[in-house]
RNA sequence: GCCCGGAUAGCUCAGUCGGCAGAGCGGCUCACUCGUAAUGAGCAGGUCGUGGGUUCGAUUCCCACUCCGGGCUCCA
């Protein structure tokens, strides 16, 4: 018999007889690497384990706990949903069901109920689908790929008219092919007929796939776990159907299960919204509205922090402070465009001043705070010299934003933006955004983020882009240049600039390695145009400005609730409301207490002492509980030899500690912005 | 806006198959005076999210609304 020779990753080759599949391959190599090959790849296209290897392939055999393997996993386990579903709810079609960070999800429409609509899952079908699930797995039905005419394909999956776009190719799905004449499908045939098989032809679950798959359903599957039901528009359009989402997350092992459920444990633990409530730093009353957050005295201390260093570096940078009002009449955002491309993120106007014949004037909440910063370079006349005009503003806007999206501080309908507005020539754009680019990263840093990506959003193919395509392909060159020049991963975002320019936004991750949108930076032309800005040249000719918009921030309460994950509600020492905590073991320290926070505040450390009411172990709990980066337990020794017990947060008990040293300490700690 | 789920004391939650509402933590009072993550006892605190409907009777069943959570779409 004939031989065929196969390369591996390592550079070594092996023979194999013809016809040896990539499972022959693996087992050729060990009995153990035979176990854990979940696919291969060849000649760098992943393959089921059953793929004939020709003569020359490089392959590479995927085991489950590789990116690929972990893929395939999910990938096969989101089939063994569909059939759990189908089985479960007869005349249910199902739509499209890709692996996910962390899992897969499967998109179903259900037959209609007794009022028409279609029937949608609750949290308790998903037990129900779970014990289906494992079923199939016990049952170990193979993955069998096959090859499918189109024509015979439609006639498989009459019965499922989603399945039927794809084919047609009318609808994309990620883990399907449709070349040309052809599609390829991978069939779980069950141990025994299905009463009912809801395909044409075939005894149990097919689907449309790309594959490829774990070679059965008992090899690999088990260790999942389905999460949550949710509502998803077919194809991600809201004028389509409404389909049901099964999400589920699955991995190679148990313990890798396991350690994904703490992991989110974890995430909860820290959640903004968890932690606010717990250290009083801010609410959101039900009285007030959805998305309308107050800030609490100790929320209120931090943010001020935030904003007061923030201002401090902005002055240094060369910003002007200016302010302008909460709401505008209309005519304002009609000169902007923001009513005819941002009305839907607008509250709607009220009316005021009625005339003699009951109609008044419009006036808006501002969404946006440039208008006002353009009224404030309009009203005189500009020279060359002035430029970059550099205009800053915590501003407040208020979006109506939709009611199913608003989400703690990171997504609100009333927010503060560090909104500055950058008046600069045309010539000086590209400079101006590279030195911002460069500010920006910087400050980030200094609040304790430092790892950053940053996206390029720019104009697409739909209507709501304003401006000459020239004008969009200068700003976008200028982005793109600043962001190459500051070395960061660019990822580009087709179609998600804002309607009057592209924008570069600074991704942060986060302590726990999640990503939060923060700073934006926006060229934009059109606002200029719009409002007939220009200066005065060195030519002395008029000339129009170009308009930076940025935020760094993003929004001051998106900021706030992103550092508090960050940290995990234990803010740096700089940052934190009660930095020190004095606590006197008897009574008879409360003087001696009371004068060190003295000291302390005189020092410009915020410092409080908690009197011996309750036993001190219990009190050393509050402030550890409040996340207190120092508590001081101060007693007769202390008192004696003027020293303090230092228990930092997050390190050791150490006594006896001279009280100069503490604050020289501490304040050195504050002054560097750390810990 | 759309789909699913939820709202009971300040917080976390139990409970009522329609018949006067419960716990722990927290708060207050008293006692304890204590050296590094929960001392004990007592007291107060709820028109069971809001408004309608069904009912002899609704916190419980139905409808609408408000707000929250998870998604989709959208977004700082």
């Amino acid at each position: 018999m004939a031989a065929v020779t196969i390369s591996l990753p390592d550079g070594s080759t092996r023979s194999l007889p013809a016809g040896a599949t990539v499972a022959d391959l693996a087992a050729s190599i060990g009995p153990r690497l035979a176990k854990a090959a979940v696919i291969g790849t060849v000649d760098g296209v992943e393959r089921d384990l059953d793929w004939t290897l020709a003569d020359g392939d490089a392959v590479e055999i995927v085991t489950a706990e590789s990116p690929r393997g972990l893929y395939t996993i999910r990938h096969s386990t989101a089939h063994v949903l569909a059939q759990a579903v189908l089985d479960l709810f007869p005349g249910a079609t199902f739509a499209i069901g890709p692996p996910v960070e962390d899992g897969f999800y499967y998109d179903f429409s259900l037959p209609p109920d007794a009022d028409g609509r279609p029937a949608t899952l609750s949290s308790e079908d998903l037990e129900r689908i779970d014990v289906r699930m494992r079923e199939i797995i016990a049952e170990g039905q193979p993955f069998v790929r096959d090859e499918l005419p189109s024509d015979r394909a439609r006639e498989v999956f009459a019965a499922h008219p989603f399945k039927l776009e794809i084919i047609d190719g009318a609808a994309e799905d990620p883990t399907s092919v449709t070349e040309a004449g052809t599609v390829r499908t991978y069939e779980n045939p069950p141990s025994r007929p299905k009463e009912h098989p809801p395909f044409a032809g075939y005894p149990g679950f097919i689907d449309l796939c790309r594959g490829p798959h774990v070679p059965a359903t008992n090899r690999f599957l088990g260790h999942f776990e389905l999460m949550r039901v949710a509502g998803a528009y077919w194809r991600g359009d809201e004028h389509r159907p409404m389909l049901q989402r099964v999400y589920g997350t699955a991995w190679a092992s148990k313990a890798d299960l396991d350690a994904h459920l703490r992991r989110l444990e974890e995430a909860a633990a820290r959640d903004h919204r968890k932690l606010g409530a717990e250290l009083d730093l801010f609410s959101f009353p039900d009285e007030i509205g959805s998305g309308l957050a107050v800030f609490h005295p100790k929320g209120g201390l931090v943010r001020r922090l935030l904003e007061d260093y923030s201002r401090r570096r902005h002055e240094q940078a060369g910003y002007e402070f200016v302010y302008s009002p909460h709401i505008t009449k209309a005519g304002l955002f009609e000169t902007s465009g923001h009513l005819q491309w941002f009305a839907d993120g607008m509250y709607p106007p009220m009316e005021l001043d009625p005339d003699s014949a009951g109609k008044g004037t419009e006036y808006y909440l501002k969404p946006m705070n440039c208008p006002f910063h353009i009224l404030i370079f309009r009203s005189r006349m500009r020279s060359y010299r002035e430029l970059p005009l550099r205009l800053f503003e915590f501003g407040t806007v208020y979006r109506y934003e939709k009611s199913g999206v608003v989400h703690g501080l990171t997504r609100v309908r009333g927010m503060t933006q560090d909104d500055a507005h950058i008046f600069c020539a045309r010539d000086q754009m590209a400079g101006e955004l590279q030195s911002l680019l460069g500010f920006v990263l910087d400050l980030l840093r200094d609040y304790g983020l430092d790892d950053f990506h940053l996206e390029l959003s720019t104009r697409g193919e739909a209507e709501k882009f304003a401006g000459s395509d020239e004008d969009w392909a200068d700003a976008t060159d200028a982005l793109r240049s600043a962001a190459d020049a500051s070395g960061l991963e660019l990822v580009p975002d087709p179609g998600g600039a804002a309607y009057y320019g592209p924008k570069i936004s600074v991704q942060a991750r986060d302590a726990i390695g999640r990503t939060w949108q923060m700073s934006t930076l926006q060229v934009d032309t059109q606002l200029p145009q719009r409002f007939d800005l220009h200066y005065v040249g060195a030519d002395g000719q008029r000339h129009r400005p170009v308009m930076i918009h940025r935020a760094l921030f993003g929004s001051v309460e998106r900021f706030f609730g992103v550092l508090v994950e960050h940290y995990a509600g234990a803010f740096p020492t700089w940052l934190a409301p009660v930095q020190v905590r004095v606590l006197p073991v008897r009574d008879d320290h409360d003087a001696y207490a009371s004068r060190l926070a003295d000291r302390f505040r005189a020092e410009g450390l915020r410092a409080d002492v908690v009197h011996a009411e309750e036993k001190l172990g219990n009190r050393i709990r509050r402030a550890k509980l409040e996340k207190v980066p120092y508590v001081l337990v101060v007693g007769d020794d202390d008192v004696e030899h003027g020293t303090v017990g230092v228990n930092p947060r997050g390190g050791d008990v150490e006594r006896g500690v001279a009280v100069d040293e503490f604050v020289a300490r501490v304040r050195g700690e504050v002054a560097a912005r750390v810990a």
